[in-house]
DNA sequence: CCTGCCGCCTGCGCGC
DNA sequence: TGCGCGCAGGCGGCAG
């Protein structure tokens, strides 16, 4: 589910709450959660317990936890379709004595214990477990910047890159533009929401190849434009599925022109924002005004 | 080597 | 009303 926006929303809140504080105790309730660590929970447990968080990362749509103690592999968490990190209880309601949904599919907890006593509980919610954690060592990635292992495969993310290598990425190649965006091999961070909501602004076509350099600039405009702007506004959530650290829904998809518009009239041109499948999803567009 | 497709899960909404 | 199907913010592995 969540993309770079809604990704970087969970980490800012989970560094503030985390960062400088020890793990006192990890459970994991759910075996799906650990299949990416070698001897599974038992493992976690034994690596992270009595160890203290000295930052919170992010590159794309995966968020790590560096220790204190330079001998230990990071902490890796990536949310899948579903996956959240909520901070404490704060998104209990006292009132109604009731959690918000997604509250049953507590995966894993951390609590943390701070140098002046007080405590934070970090709770692991997925529903669907797309999403895992995982224990990896830091390498050098292609770019030089220091990552997991795990991720040194990917691309760095849609707003770390200058535009114009964003667009020297985006250009050229003879593979449909949407699925350049959607390779995070290419440039990281960018899901469906994000991709068809940048084509439209860039005004490209998803299936459109061989852009040249002035649509890819365009392109790269649009992506962190959107991005950014999904960014300020704490995320896309269309339902109770992403919430940030603190249980607060954002409020991009006010924003959004083709995502879900299916059926509603282009804010440009007026012709009716069509649904069409793509890669096994679907990508939404303005007929007209993104004709290939 | 590169590209595209499938499987992994649960819950919800829609149509019959 | 109820049920079954299709669909959903993603990724990795594998076949071609």
């Amino acid at each position: 589910m969540p993309e770079l926006p809604e990704v970087e929303s969970i980490r800012v809140g989970v560094a503030a709450a985390v960062t400088d504080k020890t793990i006192f105790e990890v459970q994991v309730f759910h075996p799906r959660v650990v299949r990416r660590v070698p001897g599974g929970a038992d493992a976690l447990v034994e690596a992270l317990s009595g160890q203290r968080v000295s930052a919170t990362r992010r590159r794309g749509k995966f968020i790590w936890f560096e220790f204190a103690d330079a001998a230990l592999p990071w902490l890796v968490v990536h949310l899948g379709m579903s996956g959240q990190l909520l901070v404490d209880d704060v998104a209990f309601d006292n009132a109604t004595r009731s959690y918000p949904a997604g509250r049953g599919h507590e995966r894993a907890r951390f609590d943390f214990l701070a140098d002046d006593g007080s405590r934070t509980r970090l709770r692991f919610i997925d529903q669907r477990t797309f999403g895992f954690l995982a224990l990896s060592v830091p390498t050098r990635a292609a770019d030089s910047r220091l990552v997991p292992q795990l991720l040194a495969h990917i691309a760095p993310d849609a707003l770390e890159l200058s535009l114009e290598n964003l667009a020297s990425r985006l250009s050229g190649s003879a593979r449909e533009v949407k699925r350049l965006l959607l390779d995070q091999g290419v440039v990281s961070g960018i899901g469906n929401i994000y991709a068809d909501e940048a084509l439209y602004a860039a005004r490209i076509n998803p299936s459109a190849r061989h852009l040249g350099v002035g649509r890819a600039n365009r392109l790269a405009v649009a992506v962190r434009d959107v991005l950014s702007s999904a960014l300020a506004a704490g995320g896309t959530s269309f339902d109770a599925l992403y919430r940030n650290a603190s249980g607060e829904a954002g409020y991009f998809d006010r924003s959004l022109v083709v995502y879900g518009r299916e059926g509603q009239p282009c804010p440009t041109c007026g012709t009716v924002i069509v649904s069409v499948p793509f890669a096994g999803r679907h990508s939404h567009f303005c007929p007209r005004c993104q004709a290939r």
